[in-house]
DNA sequence: CTGAAAGCGCTTACAG
DNA sequence: CTGAAAGCGCTTACAG
């Protein structure tokens, strides 16, 4: 009989459990899991003990009979239909500093938002897993039914977005428009005044509002953006080599060309090519990502870069907030600064 | 009493668990547990008439409470060092496309090679999750004491890698060395004779192996590698600029040069560009990758495609082999070929 | 082919 | 501040 508790307590090539802890330390497993849980009903001593014989056996709770019995997982999902891989790898990586340490996984979700089952995919996901929370990058963190739905099945979420279309502890906002404008006076301050805009998607919010920082920032210098010089994209390679061609086959074509991504704005470069112009002589381009490649083309791109690793490690922090009994509404998080990364794709104007 | 019982048939609001579907299927829990299984054990209508319950009351298995009566989550998880975003994308849609249905979820966990703590930071995650299985891109895919270590765990794996490292079952071959081997024939048939080699990390199987086959095609058509044609690089684009300027400042400079990636491929372009060559004109130059970035940059970038998607759906494939009663090494998976897309950076000689 | 009992490793709700 | 009992929603091991 003795000998029996003896071998449970050695447990060759098991895991210790709760129960292991618990004798060790000479308490039950109830006292155990408020350490583990970090309840302040415990005295200092008991703590120690429990700690001593956790660390003693190495003991690690085992997430699914806590989810089990929590009715809730260690898992943070993020839901993304962004199409930038650099952008989505980025983002993964901040969330994943934010969880480390904190016994939480990151489970990711691609997806379509317009896909006739994109919520009942979502609801799947989200009930079966009973997710500890979402994360959502745009633009289906601009999805209202989504967001509906997420309420619905009480759902901790983080949205992530370039205008506070949330409260507070739910949204990380991206300030893209300081970007644009720093954009719009980098230009300005290289003599520019034929200046044209290429805008994105329309459905993405991010459009409106980097385009408003940019015209803003003109203004401020005495620059009118005219409709001529303000074209609709759709944020693709091939919208922007479109937007280039009508752009420069204007009796007053711009000197400067400022795409609201990077992907139209070698789209653009690629349309002034195509019209044997020489880049950045005779156009001068800004984009907007600072996508690796920006970095590698020919000349090298001028583009505003949005810190995606902190945005994402920022949205992870207030979903732990709560676990960590923090108010996530009163969260210290730097605010996101974009930043104008100049290199040779814009040029000061003959 | 019986008003209590039918309220607890009704349960609004809660998720129907596998009492539920037993109740209403007059079954006890163990048969419905069959079901959900698959077991063989059931009769036909029995089984017919438990599913209909399943359906009726929209029952979905919870995954922590089958994970911790099972000792193994439904949880795959996607271990990488890979820089490229582009690939860690593109291989986790794979992934989810063959999970898509199965009731797994993908939790991904990028690591580095180098850091001393990899085997304690890859163990915890096995270990804490219980994961139903793992997969890895190269170059951890190559790392044998990583594989000691799942091995060790008894965690199921498939490792994705140019050579066959390990039994089929648990292996994805990606057959670099047919594209390195297209690109080789495609330079040599646009008449160039000089043509030189950039390869990647020597750390890195790929780069040995897709060597290999560029040498071995370029011997078939009468043409041999000489040594001072066969650079060292890095897979980093500064490796590819550095490699370029070395190959364009030789006596005999070659007319064509093969990067073993896209991103060492635009270095070279790049340095080539910085020597005041202009492009396809001068020099030819073609990648490997086909990153977003190759039909954006100009010329356009000639690159070999490794069907990265697939390549993942491939492995999760393999992974799920068992669960489905197939035996992997015997699943019927199509090779991998690696293609080349033909642009416009590799012109014919003179 | 089917089921009653015990258990996976935790937490909640209730006592004290 | 601490604990014994019951339960989270499933499966295993054992019967029959």
């Amino acid at each position: 009989m003795l000998s029996q508790d003896d071998s449970r307590s050695a447990k060759p090539g098991k895991r210790a459990t709760i129960n292991d802890v618990a004798r060790v330390a000479e308490v039950s497993k109830k006292t155990v899991s408020r350490v583990i849980n970090q309840s302040p009903f415990v005295r200092e001593d008991t703590r120690e003990r429990v700690q001593a014989a956790i660390d003693e056996l190495g003991f690690i709770p085992d997430p699914q009979a806590r989810g089990l019995a929590f009715r809730r997982s260690f898992l943070v999902g993020m839901i993304y239909d962004q199409p930038s891989p650099t952008y989505v790898v980025n983002m993964q990586q901040g969330i994943l500093d934010a969880l480390k340490g904190s016994g939480l996984e990151l489970v990711v979700h691609p997806c379509s938002r317009n896909s006739p089952t994109l919520l009942k995919d979502i609801r799947g996901f989200v009930e079966r897993q009973r997710l500890f929370g979402v994360i959502m990058p745009p633009s289906v963190s601009e999805d209202d039914a989504v967001i509906e739905l997420l309420r619905e099945l009480d759902c901790p979420y983080v949205r992530i977005a370039s205008l506070a279309l949330d409260e507070p502890q739910n949204m990380v906002v991206t300030n893209d428009w300081i970007g644009a404008a720093e954009a719009a006076r980098h230009l300005a301050d290289l003599g520019h005044r034929r200046i044209a805009l290429v805008r994105g998607l329309a459905s993405f919010r991010s459009s409106a509002v980097r385009g408003q920082g940019f015209i803003d920032a003109l203004a401020e210098r005495g620059i009118a953006l005219t409709p001529e010089y303000d074209l609709q994209g759709a944020y693709t390679y091939e919208s922007g080599v479109e937007a280039g061609h009508a752009l420069l086959s204007l009796p007053q074509p711009p000197t400067a060309i400022f795409t609201l991504n990077d992907d139209m704005a070698l789209g653009v470069m690629q349309a002034a090519r195509e019209r044997g112009m020489e880049l950045p002589r005779d156009l001068s381009v800004v984009g907007f990502d600072d996508l690796p490649m920006a970095a590698r083309v020919w000349p090298n791109l001028t583009s505003v870069r949005l810190p995606i690793r902190e945005m994402g490690q920022m949205a992870a922090e207030k979903l732990l907030a709560p676990m960590r009994g923090v108010d996530p509404a009163k969260l210290q998080q730097p605010e996101v600064r974009p930043a104008l990364v100049v290199r040779s794709s814009a040029a000061s104007l003959g």
